[in-house]
DNA sequence: GGATGAGTTGTTTTT
DNA sequence: CAACTCATCC
């Protein structure tokens, strides 16, 4: 105990009262602040101050109740997320320190346990090395692909692997490739251990393709165990039978021979966008901890809630109160934060409305019990309507009015001669997919452009279309496969897919432009040809003295690709190329080393990197990497997906694709089938009303990022059945007409 | 406004 | 190959 209540309250505020972020606390905060004992369950509208809270209590737990920092266990939704926040409870820290409040400078801040369910339990189970876990390879997406691709059965052979049948059973028609298979496989497993599926009631069951599942699943885990790797959604499930287990047990105690103390709180960010093994887990750590004392705090917003692919369920947190009540017997404090301090009044006006009166939303359990509307709580000084929509003819001509409008914003000067904006990266346009293409934001980007306002867009997934990394592999093909046999039609060993052949083949061009056209690269000639006429008379049985990685290095020390690495652009991306071939090799490490005949070398070093690496690169794309501390490049206007504006916000927003209709995805459809196999069953409403809900709930994501202007832009404006509130006659769905009774104005 | 044909694309989001 | 966009024609 440092500090008393007010004491504490009192010293925060003359601490933080400059800093950046912080501000007076509203009596909602507080509240849910100042509860001590008991599970709290607290309601964070869009722009309420959820991260200003969460540290709030931090500190009143650490400097009031006296509660050691290393026995708080916080999860935020996402790296990013845990790092913002670790770096504002580090400056505030500091500022307490530096107001000379020196009874708290023994206390150790940085021991809280901050990060994403998945960081905390890897680096706990590697800390307690349960079940040899510091021993296991935790795979990323690509391994993960890989390792299905190289180990897994896929296909029916003899006994063992999935049929057609299985495929089409689950995903309505039968994969066509190989990689097909993979996401597939990806997709349905993961999900039996998010979703806590009972793999014996599958076992059980009289449906034979649930037997097939099982068998599948229990195929995979083996696998997976005798090689010693471990994926996302396994590293959950060992936490949770460690847990269950008695190593675990000592982790929450505590455990006095190594000086751990016990854990005392659970505090979750983003509680919406949990799944039922991160629920299990929460709940299993409060029980553990103390189920009369019960002490888990849960933030989030159900309105928000998007992440039901990965097999989240936002109610996890509407029903927060009935399941802690059948789990705990008690009943949580629910406290809502209905005081909005990003938008501007007219903007929270609609998105209030919007999210209220869509009749999809109108249904119980889409929301969460009793929530009410926000309130503006930031002054705003000018009156002016922040509200319009630019409707194209076509997607093409939108793209041409918005980057007008882009234009005009950014060039504007009233009559004072004063700038409406500072910079251009205030402006930021929302898509659902930022790659680009015609259907997504390709036109938008080239419109800008032409006009000549610069774009940033690093998550357009294509750094392997880019002429330096072309060139690269370009070399690459030219050493390994000098005599262009990918493109030969009846070779029945090299079967390579159209899409990968123009692939190879524009790598290949790219690398033929760069040495007719660049003097000074000798020394690549000289490697590329060296190595072609060691493969070529490699003797049988012998091993190279080459793999992957290696050629890719020398390539690499060899002009124009030694210079490129002090290229601030290029050297990263030849950083994803290089661990894209990491998590290849982890995999395909010994495919270069025996080749006996002409077909087996043709097959290990030609096929592999063909349809196993350029397969994969060109399935799931290559995206730049972000600098964590400087999101937002100046100067440029931003292309953010929905996704990824969560928990953002910024000046201007105009947003895009509103006139998609929800699809019905896959994850829907398998979220429905194995809801009976669940180890705590759910009713479910139909997959078309929760894809409809999903929906809603990611515009209202885009529209809630506004903080002054808010811009609705797309083609054919009566088909925005979602994102606005059209029927299919093009009659608003809303009674309320809030546009018209608002006179929002259209730009056509 | 709808028929036609040319052209483009390969869902999407994160740990 | 299927699904989609978009310009163009009547």
């Amino acid at each position: 105990m440092f500090w008393t209540e007010d004491e504490f309250i009192k010293n925060m505020r003359n601490a933080l009262g400059w800093v950046k972020y912080s501000r007076q606390l509203n009596q909602e905060q507080m509240s849910a602040v100042l509860h001590t004992n008991g599970p709290l369950w607290v309601l964070a509208g869009p722009g309420s101050g959820k991260t200003e809270l969460l540290i709030w209590k931090l500190f009143k737990l650490i400097f009031v109740d006296g509660v050691d920092p290393q026995t708080i266990f916080l999860t935020t939704f996402t790296e990013k997320a845990a790092k913002n926040m670790f770096n504002r409870i580090i400056t505030y820290y500091n500022n307490l320190l530096k107001h000379g409040f020196d009874c708290i400078k023994n206390v150790d801040i940085s021991s809280l346990k901050i990060g994403t369910l998945h960081s905390l339990c890897n680096s706990i189970l590697v800390e307690y090395r349960y079940d040899n876990y510091h021993t296991k390879r935790l795979m990323d997406e690509n391994e993960s692909s890989y390792f299905f691709y190289k180990y897994v059965t896929m296909t029916k052979s003899g006994s063992q692997g999935p049929s057609d049948y299985f495929w089409e059973y689950f995903f309505e028609k039968r994969p066509y490739s190989k990689w097909q298979r993979v996401n597939y496989s990806k997709i349905l497993l993961s999900r039996i251990t998010e979703d806590l599926i009972d793999v014996e009631k599958l076992q059980n069951s009289d449906d034979i393709f649930m037997q097939e599942l099982a068998e599948y699943y229990i195929q995979y885990k083996q696998s997976l165990n005798h090689r010693d790797r471990c994926d996302f959604p396994t590293v959950q499930q060992l936490f949770l039978k460690f847990l269950n287990e008695e190593e675990g047990e000592k982790f929450i105690q505590g455990d006095m021979e190594r000086d751990l103390p016990p854990i005392k709180y659970v505090l979750v960010d983003e509680y919406q966008d949990t799944n039922p093994i991160q629920e299990e887990i929460y709940f299993r750590m409060t029980e553990l901890i103390s189920p009369s004392d019960c002490n888990i705090t849960v933030v989030g917003d159900d309105d928000q809630a998007m992440y039901r692919f990965r097999g989240a369920t936002v109610d996890s947190l509407i029903f927060f109160g009935e399941r802690v009540k059948e789990r705990f017997g008690k009943i949580p404090t629910k406290i809502q934060l209905k005081r909005n301090y990003r938008s501007h009044p007219a903007i929270i006006d609609w998105f209030n409305s919007y999210i209220a009166n869509m009749p999809e939303m109108q249904i119980k359990g889409a929301r969460a019990p009793g929530k009410e509307r926000m309130i503006s709580a930031k002054h705003f000084q000018e009156n002016w309507n922040p509200i319009a929509i630019i409707e194209g003819s076509s997607l093409t001509d939108t793209a041409e009015k918005v980057a007008e409008f882009i234009q005009s914003i950014i060039n504007f000067r009233d009559e004072k001669n004063e700038k409406i904006i500072d910079d251009p990266s205030q402006i930021v346009i929302l898509s659902q997919s930022t790659r680009e293409t015609s259907r997504n934001v390709g036109s938008f980007v080239e419109s800008l452009r032409r006009r000549g306002v610069p774009v940033y867009n690093p998550r357009n997934r294509k750094i392997h279309e880019t002429t330096e990394v072309k060139q690269l592999l370009g070399a690459y093909i030219e050493i390994i496969d000098k005599n262009n046999s990918e493109l030969s039609e009846n070779d029945h060993v090299l079967r390579i897919s159209t899409r990968v052949k123009d692939f190879i083949q524009s790598c290949r061009r790219e690398y033929q432009n760069l040495i007719t056209s660049q003097g000074g690269i000798d020394k690549l000639l000289n490697y590329v040809s060296q190595s072609q006429l060691k493969i070529e008379s490699a003797p049988p049985n012998k091993k190279f003295d080459a793999t992957f990685h290696r050629i890719f290095l020398r390539l690499l020390n060899c002009p124009p690709f030694s210079e490129y690495l002090s290229d601030p652009v290029i050297s990263p991306r030849y950083g994803i190329i290089s661990a894209q071939i990491e998590a290849f090799n982890t995999v395909y490490s010994n495919y270069l080393v025996k080749s006996s005949t002409i077909n087996s070398l043709k097959r290990n070093l030609l096929r592999d990197f063909y349809t196993v690496f350029c397969g994969q690169i060109l399935n799931s794309g290559l995206n730049d990497v972000e600098d964590i501390d400087y999101p937002i490049l100046p100067g440029r206007v931003q292309i953010v997906t929905y996704h990824q504006s969560k928990g953002l916000e910024f000046p201007i927003v105009i947003l895009l694709g509103l006139t998609k209709q929800y699809r019905v995805g896959i994850s829907y459809k398998l979220e429905r089938m194995l809801s009976e196999y669940r180890k705590n069953p759910l009713q479910l409403e139909s997959d078309e009303l929760r894809a409809a809900q999903d929906m809603i709930r990611l515009y209202y994501v885009g529209q809630t990022r506004a903080k002054y202007c808010l811009i609705f832009a797309d083609k054919e404006l009566n088909k925005w059945k979602y994102s606005l509130g059209f029927d299919e006659k093009g009659e608003k769905r809303f009674s309320l007409n809030w546009l018209e009774n608002n006179n929002i104005p259209v730009y056509r």
